[in-house]
Parts: C-alpha cells; structure tokens; sequence
DNA sequence: TATCTTTACGACCGGTCGGTCTTTTTGTTA
DNA sequence: TAACAAAAAGACCGACCGGTCGTAAAGATA
C-alpha cells in the first residue's frame, strides 16, 4: 500500500493474476493449471509469478480463495438481501442459477469442476475444497432453517434434505449448462417447496 | 482370437490396460492420465500401449469405451429386469446410487469426473462423453415415458424433468459420496414421485 | 523342432512442466 | 536528482510427459 492509498504495483499483478488463474483453472483444471500459460496469458514472465507466490499450490489455494469471494458477491450477498424464509432460500437457489445462466466466468463451475476433480485425491487442496462446500451447504441448510423456524414450512420438513435437493438441482445445471436446465432446476425446487410451504400460493414463480 | 476359443495373448492385455487405467482416469482424471503410471501399475513397458492403441487419445476413447459396458452391465441391465414403469424408475435411480454407494470402483464416478473435466474443453473426447450422458438421459426419459403410457403417472408429467431430477440426485451423490447423500437422493425420488405417481402407495420404499 | 507372426521391451527424442537464480528495470521516497 | 526497495525479466535445471524405433522374446502353426 501506498501513502496516497492506491493500489501498489503488485497488488494489481496480484488479482490480474489470480483473475486470469481463475479463468484458466476452470477451464483446464485446478491441478492442470499451468503456470507458463498465466504468465503467457498476461505478458508476464512466470519467474515474476514466484516473488507473490512461494509455489504453484499457494496460488491454487489462493485462486480458492478469489473464487470464494466472487462467489460470496454474486450469489451469497444477494441472497442475504431477500428476507429471510422462503424467499430468501428461493433467492439463493435463483441467484445460483443466474451466475451460470449468465456464464459469468467461461467453463462451468470453478468449484464444481475442482470438487470433482480432487474427489479422490487427498491433500491440502481436497480438504480446502471440501470446507468451501461444507459452508455453502451450512448456509443453505441455515436458511431453511430460518424458514422452518419462522413458520413458513410445515413441521417435520428436514432443513438439510431440503438443501441437498437445492445443491443437486444446482450442480445439474452446470453439468448439462442448457437452457432446459435452468428451467427444470427452477421447476422442481418450486414444485417441491408447493408440498413442503406452509403458504405455496406465496412462493416466487420460477419464471 | 485362437483356434481353441480363449482369449488371446493381447486381449488379455488389452483388459487389464483398460481396468488399470479406467481406476487411474477416474482419480487422476481422463487428461490426467499419465500412460507411463499406467504401464508402470500393470508391469509393462509403456511403448508396448502403443502397439494396441494409435495415441494417448485413442486409449482414452477406449476407457470411456469400457467405462460406459461397466455401466451397462451394472445399472442398465438391472433395471431393465424390473418391470416397466414406476418400479423401473425407481430401479434405474437405485442401482445408480448403490453402484456408487458400493465403491464398485476407486474416485467415484468416471463419468462424472470426466465430464466436469472435459465440460469446457472442446473436441473429440467431449463430444463422446456428451453423447454417453445424453444417451443415459434418454434411457431415463424413455422410462418415464413408458410409466406416463401405462398410466402409472399423472397425466401432464413432464418425463424429461422427472429424468432431470432423478440425475441431478445422483450426480450429487457422486459430489458427496457420504450416508446422508444417498439416504436424501432416496428421499427426495420418493418424495416426488409420491406427489406425480397415480398410486402413490404403490411405491418401492427407500431403504 | 523350425518357422513365422504377434507381442513386449528399453533406449531415446522433443517439448513442457514447476521451480531457482541472477540481473535489470521500475516506482517511490528523501 | 540520488538512493533504495520492490518488482519483473530471462536464462537455466531436473523431472516427467507422449511418442518413435530397432530389437528381443514368446506363442501358435507346421
């Protein structure tokens, strides 16, 4: 940091990379990442890369953490922001969905795509990958809590049944990224919440 | 092949190469896989792949190959013994999960790896991978078309969102391979169909 | 047993990878 | 402008990759 405030140098190398690394990853693989390729990509030499990170795996962890917040922006923050309860579980889901409808980023799912590809490899990395859903799943599980609690949905609706339905809705959307599936995700978790609300003619119409 | 009928020498090998390296895709992942691991797991030299298979691509085109008979023999058969309709539904979705629920094979799903692997790569390898999931998309819709002709369903059923749901508990399954996975993807079939099937009573209960 | 085809081996090649080291440039502050 | 620290550059290393080639072994046939 400087003393008027800006940016110094390299912390705008710093997210320059880490955005290009993101991009990339998604594509190729988190363990496919080459290093030579995020350098080439920027004009940058891949020495320079070292100086920020100490080796290949801090930057993976570090691209971690840049998807992390992207996600907390665009789909967590947004949630947050309906009230809680129903709308607020449906806000989740829907913002969701709109990340990857929009195609925001190129590839998919960055966290979907790295899950799976560490699904059997133990390491630093899996178990990163594996908090980072646990906490999505946290929060979804909470927010239906939250709804069970505030009397929107009938007694003895399991909150975590309801946010593994919710998550597998999701990741089929960017498995099969049609249009198709978008709509069936909305489809289904509407259709679903209708025999599971306590009020269904109040829920948001999946449009 | 021989005069006596038993497998010759370099089919034999040819097997064990495709066993070996379907377990190895699955962790490593398809583009993952290194031909060297997989001649130095079997005990063979690695130039020896190259005299039953052209390229690294060409032995991955067999892996998916092999990994969808797996498949065929393990989840589409079984069902097809059950009788048309609801209950072979319930069997196709049943035999997904307990397929996986058994570790039948090291890594989780192959499928599934790959094609979050491949999901935004373009080229051969995609294109397969595309048409085996829209082929076992097909096989799911076809059976719930079949259960929407015998009058098992109510009418207005979508058969393709019903096949939508019942893929998108399985690949979560795949993602979290934990107890509770498979009990909701149990549930939450069940619950649903209760909701579309004209006898509902008639259900196969989830264990 | 002799022959011949299939199969397997091992040395080797060009290329890319992650990572290290030394040097040069750049931007900030005094 | 001079000095200093942060940052970037570029040559280089060992390891591993997919793939080639010439040669040796193994099994079926006669």
């Amino acid at each position: 940091m400087r003393q008027d405030g800006r940016l110094a140098r390299g912390e705008r190398t710093r997210t320059a990379v880490l955005d290009q690394a993101l991009v990339l990853a998604t594509v190729s693989g988190l363990d496919g990442l080459s290093l030579s390729q995020v350098a080439d990509a920027l004009g940058v030499s891949k020495s320079g890369l070292f100086a920020h990170w100490r080796s290949k795996l801090q930057l993976q962890l570090a691209v971690i953490d840049h998807a992390r917040q992207q996600w907390t922006d665009l789909v967590i923050r947004p949630a947050l922001a309906e009230p809680a309860g129903v709308r607020r579980l449906w806000a989740a889901h829907d913002r969701r969905l709109a990340f990857y409808e929009a195609g925001t980023l190129p590839g998919g799912c960055f966290f979907g795509n790295a899950h799976f590809e560490f699904n059997a490899r133990p390491g630093v990395i899996r178990d990163r990958l594996a908090e980072e859903q646990s906490a999505w799943m946290t929060f979804l599980t909470g927010v239906a809590t939250e709804a069970l609690d505030l009397g929107e949905l009938r007694a003895g609706t399991d909150p975590a049944q309801l946010a593994y339905l919710i998550e597998a809705l999701g990741v089929c959307t960017v498995m099969r990224p049609e249009p198709a599936s978008f709509r069936y995700a909305r489809l289904a978790l509407h259709a679903h919440l209708r025999t599971v609300a306590i009020d269904p003619d109040n829920l948001p119409e999946p449009k």
